[in-house]
RNA sequence: GCCGAUGUAGCUCAGUUGGUCAGAGCAGCUGAUUUGUAAUCAGCAGGUCGGGGGUUCGAAUCCCUCCAUCGGCUCCA
């Protein structure tokens, strides 16, 4: 007797071996139609494979992750496939599922290149393949037996990635003539893939090692349906309407020009205001949290680099040294803010009494990223942090390190950033030799992390490696329109520069003693702050911080006086407000600023000069009705308030 | 930096196989209109077709090269 226990704890029985996809025929056949995968006890499985008895199984749909993983790793299967038909000779590395479709990397024979053109091509190649309902078969084979199929084969790539696992025995998943070094698991059949997109083309390191060959990686998307291609289709044309490149040229909030240089971005007035408008809201938070505003130059001696290990480890890709006419000076320009901060702490003697010390200031600093790297305002040569530097005793270090994470929340909120991820960065430690500092050191600040983010309940993922050459450290990334994760906030703990600039305080025992610096930025960058913030809003940005709140459409000349009143009386409650006073229609005005996201427009003509009222429309709201002016700039203040109460500090 | 693609007026885009192919809409300017809740009409002006080199009788169109941008990879103090 088989016994199979499902997800709600009710049990069915079975006189002989049965397959997931039984069970779920069993339930319905629906259900059997839809599903993809199966969990059991924990292991993600082929629906043919027998379910041994007593396990606990879940059945997962399209819907699951499971079962779309399932779904796009068979497709990327099919993929190589048909890459294997229309490319004699290619050879295949891996070919995962992703968050959303698969890609598979493969190494073309000599002079073969794929470009979007070949896209319709593999479609169809793909599609033909899929129709022939290849089942997904399984199979096991000792480790040898598979050395020796590829090394007959010719792909060396799966050569090594056999030599490279440590299990004895490894699977194989063939469908109709592709066979595949493989952990599953797959569909039943290749026949479930209706729907087909190839999406793009690139190169991509075999195993991420840029010193090894570059293999081309075709992206694609599957779905069950067509009709879900050509949603996602939509969604992505969506997806491209937000993108702060297109919304940041529209709304006249940035530029680039290749006279001034790749990478280095330039606020137009609109841009400007909104990032000032961020800045001063920080910066008022800050006070309240006992950080005080410093200024430093924007270059400094190289020394003070040395001094740091900056140089040594970004040095050669930097921005080369500035040199001046006197004999071995040598300038960089900043492509950090805490060296120069570090000098300031050192300006005068501290007591224990004193600290923390807390240091803000937005530096612009430089850094010469990679050519390839350069993205829109998300990733520049030139960008302002909204830097600070605590300088506290080991005592205060987990309390300081709380309190910067208030004040990421405190604008997470604010900006109603809902689907952040939280990471904690800790060092690799099998390769200790990356990182700077003593063990002693290391341990100590990534306990202080772990523990503040366990005493604040924050929900994150740890990952080994990833810390600063300095420090642990945790940060905050959000995802962009396209789905792309992008680190935003970033605290960061460092023993290392204080000991590097020999910084002191006297403690109560009259001693010289070494404080602990947290490097924070809770925006990380203005830049791609706003770049971020921008794909989030579609550029319709809250009340408080949009450079333009209010414009006045008189709907003649006639009613430009008064169009002008209105004006001044709104300027005196400090209500951001335009008049447009073109000669042109309503209606064309109405349509233009709306395009242009102002949340509020007022039409005024002679109903409204006579009652000394204002006709409210909202922005994507159509016609809120009539208003005395009083009655509209309270209900603009009210909503700036609203939305300003997180401002406010417990 | 690497792989692939793209680059035509301020913006969005047309320009079939090299031969009146330098175009359109929006924006701009001028004029008419004096407008009531998402585009009033007319006229004008705008470009060495990313830069440079080459092939050709002739290049926006073909080739080379550089630059920039886009999608990835690697990197990200």
């Amino acid at each position: 007797m088989i016994k199979i226990i499902f997800p709600d704890n009710s049990i069915r029985e079975y006189n002989e071996a049965v397959s997931g996809y039984e069970i779920a025929k069993d339930i319905s056949p629906r259900l059997a139609k839809e599903v993809l995968s199966i969990t059991v006890n924990d292991e993600v499985r082929d629906l043919q494979r027998s379910v041994e008895s007593g396990a606990k199984i879940k059945l997962h749909k399209w819907d699951d992750s499971e079962g779309k993983q399932a779904f796009w790793h068979s497709s990327a299967h099919l993929m190589a496939e048909a890459l294997e038909a229309l490319y004699p000779g290619i050879k295949l590395g891996i070919g995962p599922s992703i968050e959303n479709g698969f890609y598979y990397d493969v190494d073309l024979p000599e002079g073969e290149v794929i470009t979007d053109a070949d896209f319709p091509k593999i479609e169809s190649k793909m599609k033909e393949l899929a129709q022939q309902k290849s089942e997904y078969m399984r199979s096991e084979i000792s480790r040898q037996e598979a050395l020796n199929f590829y090394t007959k084969k010719g792909d060396e790539y799966k050569v090594e990635l056999i030599n490279d696992l440590e299990d004895g025995t490894i699977t194989l998943y063939k469908h109709g003539n592709f066979t595949d070094l493989c952990k599953g698991p797959h569909l039943p059949d290749t026949g479930y893939i209706k729907a087909i997109k190839i999406l793009s083309v690139a190169g991509a390191y075999w195993r991420g090692d840029e010193k090894r060959k570059q293999l081309t990686r075709v992206y694609g998307i599957t779905f069950p349906k067509q009709k879900m291609l050509e949603e996602y289709l939509v969604l992505l044309e969506e997806a491209k309407k937000r993108d702060h490149r297109k919304i940041g040229k529209e709304l006249e909030l940035f530029t680039f020009s290749q006279r001034v240089g790749q990478g280095l971005p330039m606020w137009l007035p609109k841009g400007a205001e909104l990032r000032e408008r961020l800045e001063n809201f920080l910066k008022k938070i800050q006070k309240r949290y006992g950080y005080q505003q410093v200024i430093s130059p924007h270059i400094g001696l190289k020394e003070l680099w040395v001094t740091s290990g900056h140089y040594e480890k970004y040095g050669k890709d930097s921005f080369q040294p500035i040199n001046t006419p006197a004999d071995g000076e040598e300038f960089l320009l900043k492509p950090m803010n805490c060296p120069h901060h570090c000098e300031i702490y050192k300006h005068k003697p501290h007591s224990y009494k004193d600290l923390p010390v807390r240091y803000a200031e937005f530096g612009t600093v430089y850094r010469y990223e990679q050519s390839g790297e350069l993205h829109g305002l998300t990733r520049v040569r030139g960008f302002t942090q909204d830097d600070a530097h605590i300088f506290c005793r080991p005592d205060q270090l987990k309390d300081e390190f709380k309190k910067v994470m208030d004040i990421v929340f405190i604008i997470f909120n604010a900006l109603d950033f809902k689907n952040f991820t939280a990471q904690v960065s800790l060092r690799d430690p099998n390769d200790k030799v990356k990182y700077i500092g003593s063990d002693e050191n290391w341990e100590k600040s990534e306990a202080a992390i772990l523990e503040a983010v366990k005493e604040k309940d924050l929900n994150c993922v740890i990952e080994y490696g990833e810390a600063a050459f300095y420090g642990p450290k945790l940060d905050f990334m959000v995802k962009d329109a396209l789905g792309r994760q992008w680190q935003l906030g970033t605290i960061q703990v460092d023993y290392n520069l204080p000991e590097r600039f020999e910084l002191e305080y006297t403690g109560a025992d009259n001693q010289k003693h070494r404080p602990v610096m947290i490097h924070r930025a809770p925006f990380g960058s203005m830049e791609r702050f706003v770049a971020v913030l921008i794909e989030h809003t579609a550029g319709k940005f809250p009340l408080w911080l949009t450079p333009d709140q209010v414009v006045v459409l008189p709907v003649s000349e006639k009613f430009n006086d008064y169009a002008e009143k209105v004006l001044n009386f709104l300027n005196n409650y400090d209500i951001r407000t335009l008049i447009d006073d073109r000669n042109e229609k309503v209606g064309k005005k109405i349509r233009d600023n709306e395009m242009k996201k102002i949340p509020y427009l007022l039409i005024v003509g002679e109903k409204e000069f006579d009652n000394e009222t204002v006709s409210v429309r909202k922005q994507g709201d159509g016609d809120k009705g009539i208003m005395k002016l009083e009655e509209f700039a309270e209900l603009i203040n009210k909503e700036v308030k609203t939305q300003t109460e997180s401002y406010k500090i417990n």
